[in-house]
DNA sequence: TGTTTGACGGACA
DNA sequence: CTGTCCGCCAAAC
């Protein structure tokens, strides 16, 4: 880690974050709740929406197939999320996901 | 220092 | 299906 930054609790649990959201392969998505639970801190699925809000825009991290538990694309940026969502093969309805026939089963 | 805000979630009406 | 309520908590005010 060559950050500069201290190493607190937050930016372990970062570090952790992104790496599920990396394993998600592509065609499949997972839930805010469902990462928040693989790295290690159920019932915090916000605080990993805000590690994805901090993410730097040239990021490789497939942060696009993370959607809300009903399936919705919770990211602000609801065109590039929908887009980057079906370049993966994934169709969206109205800002949604089936979580039936795409969700990841790690 | 107290309050509000969010890329959330689950229970319930 | 829609909407409300509450738990969660770091960051921004």
């Amino acid at each position: 880690m060559l950050t500069g930054k201290p190493m607190t609790k937050t930016t372990e649990l970062e570090a952790l974050v992104w790496q599920c959201v990396s394993a998600i392969p592509e065609g499949q998505i997972a839930t805010y709740g469902q990462i928040a639970h693989l790295a290690g801190m159920p019932q915090q699925a916000r605080l990993v929406g805000r590690i994805l809000s901090r993410l730097p825009p040239d990021t490789r991290l497939p942060w696009h197939r993370v959607v809300n538990s009903r399936g919705e694309v919770s990211n602000p940026n609801l065109l590039l999320q929908c887009g980057r969502l079906k370049e993966d093969g994934i169709s969206v309805d109205r800002n949604r996901v089936s979580l039936r026939l795409y969700q990841w089963q790690p």
